[in-house]
DNA sequence: CCCGATACTGACTGTCTAATCAGTCAGTAA
DNA sequence: TTACTGACTGATTAGACAGTCAGTATCGGG
């Protein structure tokens, strides 16, 4: 399963192939068949452990207390695309594959909805402890995240177009805007 | 070229198919192979062409003339994702294609590049009429596209996350901020 | 120690498909 | 008429690859 994400990365999810996933853990490709049955369901489910690592490492930070700006600011860290940016390749292939796989694209949409969920929470959490000043958290959070998707786009499938401080400090301007002075 | 579009928007990049295209012209394969060489040949040529359209749509635009803001404001609703959200497919699938393929990389960039220089040109030219206030046209001008391309994800990958009409709210108060007081 | 289950394999197979190639045909120039 | 070109095709091929199947090895519990 973290063989076929290697896979998925370098190949792409319609280049992922049964004997390259055997030999790279040196297992026989009818192995792969034993356990998943087909290839499309190795890759939907390599796709969905990925997702599930990436809530655990979301809980994981939600779960670290401190002032609601200081997870804020942890969460959208971890989701800029500054650094890990392997991890967009993978959600970047998805976004692709999700166009036609409906299973891809359930299991896509419930760690993009879990994200900006905690992320609605914590801008919500932070008006109502005053810290922010933010008239529709909602909206706030979604352009904010949306934003990072974008910029991850340019960061992973372009060459140089934005460098990784102007990604920093653009959502860093985009947070002042949204979250008030 | 056109038929090819219409496959990838169907099945992805990986998923195009000389004999698919070949039938829906009603020609012999082998009169793509005469043309193209190769089928990876024909994929960029197909995205060269549509990547020229949209240049050309967007020279239409800027040619129009009238106030910035109205430019501005017809640049955008032609990128935003609410409508020809078939145009979207294909730009997805051009990032994916992206992250391996350096000459698809290479048009997808091309163009990409010409949109946010229009964004760039115009917000500069609406600070320096006075209709704009905006210390980074540059800045404003990629997080406002980064935006819509975060969006354009939630619109065409995901189902019903984000309707048309939150989109278009969500990028007015996203240029009204950026744009003005 | 046996037995059933579970993990695993090597050898196949059927299918799909990019690419090739030899050749047809309509047009055109001399 | 002849020579030649460019567009186009039908038939074919060689390779790639998902998936199958009939087994073998391993192991834990009775």
């Amino acid at each position: 399963m973290l063989a076929a994400l290697d896979q998925v990365r370098q190949r792409g999810i319609a280049g992922v192939r049964a004997a390259e996933v055997a030999k790279s853990l040196d297992v026989s490709t009818s192995l792969i068949f034993y356990h998943f049955g087909t290839l499309e369901n190795l890759i939907v489910e390599a796709f969905r452990h990925a997702a599930e690592a990436d809530l655990a490492r979301l809980r994981e930070i939600m779960a670290e207390g401190g002032a609601v700006a200081k997870r804020l600011r942890a969460v959208l860290d971890w989701y800029a695309p500054t650094n890990k940016a392997d991890g967009w390749l993978l959600w970047i292939e998805a976004w692709a594959g999700s166009l036609r796989d409906t299973e891809l694209r359930s299991v896509a949409q419930r760690l993009d909805l879990r994200w900006r969920e905690a992320v609605v929470a914590l801008i919500a959490e932070g008006v109502g402890a005053g810290e922010f000043n933010c008239v529709d958290p909602r909206a706030a959070a979604w352009r904010l995240t949306a934003l990072l998707d974008g910029l991850a786009v340019q960061m992973v499938a372009r060459d140089g177009a934005v460098t990784a401080a102007e990604c920093t400090e653009w959502l860093e301007q985009a947070m002042r805007h949204e979250l008030g002075r």
